[in-house]
DNA sequence: CCACGGCATATTGTCGACAATCTCCCTTGA
DNA sequence: TCAAGGGAGATTGTCGACAATATGCCGTGG
């Protein structure tokens, strides 16, 4: 059995809902040192606790985690390949930084990938992964119901949503490209901007849809439905800049 | 002058056609010696210089380039992320795997991927970057007519416009996703397939009108005939699969 | 004959030190 | 005052050695 729960119960603060239904991600125990920092400090990135665009120092780092140069540098070129993370030689590691341009070219992606995606979960989820993903669309309404307005850990689960359907696309490639370096970036660009989704209800409409569409094995409504889903929600970004600016 | 084809060079057989479109790619020189090592390794994976499933032994590829293990593990680190080696904990590097499921997995990836680039070619590229891209297409012709049947360099050539377009969409990530870690993997393949394509003169017809759509700046249209023409593709191999099992 | 366990070997993970390069500041001169 | 050049300091790149782990072989027992 899985027992590696640990270090995500350690997260005391949020245990209400959220395990619930992250409770599905990296499960395995680091093996090496390497792995250990990489993960802490992949979800430092994440979380904004180093900053965007800051420079990493690697004698500072080595010393905070009481590892030698070598081992952190193995974490850093994990992490970099995560997309969190930029090298120029001689120079060093520097968070990526975090442009509105660039998160609308997220959104284009996610669209592109996430709509492909969809079509083959449609194609090949089992009814037991729908089963699955229509018991999480329960939880999240049942968790909106409960903390009306404070969106933010709805918008975790949203991600825990479009998780599920790309897990269900049996698309290994796929999977790799979503769920191990576009998805860093962006729950980074969550944590950065808060994202107060004022979608929210919108949102769970079209989840429903999206999982209906999967259900009837309708690949093609499905792709174009979460593409409209991911489209929307850059729209919705695109009108918040213009208004800002 | 960029003085480093010495090992592109020793490729002394495929010198009169695919120097002239595929020059533009990697100009610049390397600054570091895990960075050089890294492009030969590199290169000698996705040529199949060594085999794919191969497992990589540190010491003795470090002894061949003459650096230490570290520097060899810099770069090893590198083509990780290129996606042409997975790493496992204790036992080291391997060249990835070549099965056709991840075959038609890449087509799915780049059908939505590509889809989605040409779009935003069609909205983004300037009048003069549309008109390399036509140049590149006259060349292929020439290059066809001259070598017709040698659909192999052809080959080289379709990536390299398939190149042009994903640079023309102007969105950094895809452009990283796409020609930083994709193509790689699509050479690869194309290397140890041999890829003898039926559908040259199609395929040529197929990148002219899409040619004529991005002109258009229809990127609706742009996208649909992207999607059409690697979904194409995909269905060519698929048959061939069907065929010679 | 096969399955299991332990040992020898080789490979990977980790470490600390040295060399090469960049950054910043200060001096110098116009 | 400002621009250019040089030097001190710090940081990254590279190296070789040691420790921890996996792999394969061999012997033992059933």
């Amino acid at each position: 059995m899985p027992s590696t729960e640990k270090s995500i119960a350690s997260n005391t603060v949020s245990n209400t809902a959220r395990s619930v239904v992250s409770s599905s991600r990296h499960s395995v125990v680091p093996t090496t040192r390497a792995e250990a920092v990489f993960r802490q400090l992949r979800q430092r990135i994440v979380e904004g606790d180093i900053a965007v665009g800051a420079k990493l120092s690697e004698p500072e780092l080595a010393k905070h985690y009481q590892i030698s140069r070598s081992t952190l540098r193995d974490a850093l070129a994990r992490i970099e390949g995560c997309g969190l993370l930029e090298r120029k030689a001689n120079v060093g590691y520097r968070v990526v930084g975090l442009s509105t341009d660039q998160l609308l070219e997220m959104f284009h992606v996610r669209e592109s990938l996430e709509g492909m995606a969809c079509r083959l979960a449609a194609q090949n989820m089992t009814t037991e992964q729908i089963a699955e993903l229509k018991d999480l669309l329960v939880q999240h309404q049942a968790n909106e119901k409960l903390q009306q307005g404070e969106a933010y850990f709805q918008k975790e689960g949203d991600l825990d949503f479009h998780y599920k359907i790309v897990q269900g696309s049996d698309n290994q490639l796929l999977i790799r490209l979503l769920c191990e370096e576009l998805y860093y970036l962006v729950r980074m660009y969550r944590y950065q901007f808060g994202m107060a989704s004022p979608r929210a209800k919108r949102a769970f409409s079209e989840h429903h849809n999206i999982i209906q569409a999967i259900e009837d094995r309708d690949g093609e409504l499905a792709e174009i439905l979460m593409r409209r889903h991911i489209a929307a929600s850059r729209k919705n970004v695109e009108k918040r800049m213009q208004t800002h600016e």
